[in-house]
DNA sequence: TTTACAAAACGTAATCATTACGATACAATA
DNA sequence: TATTGTATCGTAATGATTACGTTTTGTAAA
C-alpha cells in the first residue's frame, strides 16, 4: 500500500479527500511499523494545531476497516501499520520500536484438521522482542 | 494448575492466604476459560457485598505474574484464565464465551533461522472463532 | 492467646485511552 | 457558486484500569 493508493481506495469508496486524510497516510508509510494514535496525534499537531481526537480515531479506523492500515494490541495499547499488501504473512515485531521483519511461515497450513468441529474466523502469529538497532 | 497448587504458590512466595483470594482462584479453575475483570467482579460481588475494584486488578496481576492466570487481549480488553500446566501450546479461542481448544503445533519451531539476528522474547499464537456450542 | 506488624482490602478518586456529539467548516458535484 | 452530505472541531462522556489514604485482617512472635 502506498499514498496513491491508499487516497484512490477513499475516493472509489465514497469518502472525501482531505489534506489530514494524506497527512495520516503519509505518517505510515513514512514510518513503515506500528505507531500509536498517540504518536499520530503528536506527528499530526505540529502541522496541525487543535486538530481533534474525533479525526484522528475516525480515520484511524476507517483506514483499519478499509484495509489501508493493520492493527494489533501492544502493551496494552492499539498499534496500527500501513498493511502489507503482498501474500499473507506475519511479523516479528520490536518492543522499544514498532518496528516489524515479516515472517514467511504461517502455523495455520497445519492445523485445520485439530480444529474441524470450530468455526475459524481470524488468527494471529506473532513474534515479540528487540530488534538488532534496539537490543 | 489447580487450586491447591495455587493456594501453595502464593504461600511459598510469602503471600497471604484470604478468602477473597481463594474464590477467586476457584472462580478460574471453576470457568477455565477466558474471562475478563468485569466477569470475575460480578462473580464475586454475589458473595462479598461491596468488593473493591483494587482487590479484584491487583490480584488478577499478582496472579498473572506468578502463573497462575495467563492473559490475552480479546475485543480490547483483558482477558484471564488459569495457566494451563502441562507442555507449551497455544490456543483457539471462543470470541463468544472465551472457551479454548489446545493447538499442539508450535510455529516457532520453524522459524529460529530466519530471526537470526532479532532478540526473541516473546511468541504470540491464536485463533479465534467460534466454538460447537456458539457457532 | 494476645500483641504487633506487614500485607490486604475498602472506598473512592484519578488516570488514560477511546468514543460520542452538537455545532461549524469544507469537499464534491450539479 | 449553491447545495448537500461528510469531515472536523471542541469538548464532554465513557469505560477499563490504576492509585491511595484509611481500615481491616492474616501471620507469627511474645
Amino acid at each position: 500500500m502506498n499514498t496513491q493508493e491508499a487516497l484512490d481506495l477513499l475516493k472509489q469508496k465514497g469518502y472525501k479527500y482531505t489534506e489530514k486524510r494524506e497527512h495520516m497516510i503519509h505518517f505510515f508509510v513514512h514510518e513503515n511499523r506500528y505507531r500509536t494514535a498517540k504518536d499520530l496525534l503528536e506527528n499530526m499537531e505540529a502541522d496541525y494545531d487543535g486538530i481533534s481526537f474525533d479525526t484522528i480515531y475516525r480515520n484511524l479506523h476507517l483506514f483499519d476497516q478499509l484495509g489501508i492500515l493493520e492493527s494489533t494490541e501492544l502493551n496494552g495499547e492499539k498499534h496500527f501499520r500501513l498493511k502489507c499488501d503482498h501474500h499473507h504473512h506475519h511479523h516479528f515485531i520490536c518492543k522499544n520500536c514498532g518496528v516489524t521483519k515479516e515472517i514467511h511461515h504461517c502455523p495455520m497450513e497445519q492445523i485445520n484438521e485439530e480444529l474441524k468441529q470450530f468455526m475459524i474466523e481470524d488468527h494471529k502469529f506473532e513474534v515479540y522482542g528487540f530488534c538488532p538497532s534496539c537490543r
